[in-house]
DNA sequence: GATAGATATGATTCATTTTATCCTATTTGA
DNA sequence: TCAAATAGGATAAAATGAATCATATCTATC
């Protein structure tokens, strides 16, 4: 019941360049010099942050990726479900048709509270937000 | 992010053994085909629950599990975490130094919160409390 | 006490998902 | 045109989760 590994590099894929500011390119290899982040599977986590519309992908020379999507409006909900799905709890909530049971279920209906608690609580978290307060990102404030 | 199956089979279980009331005893086999739990299975996740102190396993003919505590008593998160283990939403949370950044980080907040959040729903949710209300799992009432 | 019915438990297998990489193709700035 | 960069399909490697097997142990009953 974890965050993937893929999903943690999203976010810190984003935090970088939300810090280089919209419009920005970093390179994949720059990127995840900085990030800690394999520089192959980035790529494959990059293509998913492009199709959500988060960032723009530049290819040749000086190519890289770019911010196309202001920090204020980019959620930590958002950025995590491009990556791994939309999130769901439990499979009882994904797929009813796992349970035998039906969709009244009590213990159904405590896990879409939860579920609902989650995400938005991710929903309501910027990358602007996170920025703004010190944090271990601002290492990247020193370039 | 999901319940392991485990862990949905673990609460079945109470379930069913919340259903019969404590010191009642029902067989694995009973309750695996009740509850459709692979019956082998089942027996890890009992003990499980039986370390957790929630059930008492009986050996021998007429065994089976028991509830040895009230279904007031029992939550939905001691249940799950008896058998997933205790709940965290990402690898920063659980193991600080799989992540060179600092515990001051922002997004380990978000997470923290989440995580928190989470938790205390599935604690405020007692077996009694998912047995009141007219539930998938009334089927048990007609035995 | 012997037996049969029940669960315990460690080992193992099987399946799925996640993570990572390889390789060829494509794009593009100089 | 070339070289630097990413795209994207395929594949491998690793980790996790799910399930089962085989043997051991317990205990109600006769």
């Amino acid at each position: 019941m974890r965050l993937t590994r893929a999903g943690e590099y999203a976010v810190r894929c984003m935090m970088y360049l939300c810090c280089l500011g919209v419009g920005n390119t970093g390179s994949r290899k720059e990127i995840a010099q900085a990030m800690d982040i394999p520089a192959q599977f980035l790529g494959k986590i990059a293509q998913q942050l492009a199709r959500a519309g988060y960032i723009e992908i530049v290819q040749g020379p000086k190519g890289g990726f770019r911010l196309i999507v202001p920090p204020e409006e980019v959620t930590l909900l958002g950025v995590v479900e491009a990556v791994i799905g939309e999130i769901y709890l439990n499979d009882c909530l994904m797929r009813p048709e796992s349970c035998f049971r039906s969709p009244t279920c009590t213990v159904y209906g405590v896990w879409e509270t939860a579920r609902r608690q989650l995400r938005q609580t991710l929903e309501q978290t910027t990358f602007a937000g996170l920025l703004e307060e010190p944090s271990c990102f601002t290492i990247l404030d020193e370039n």
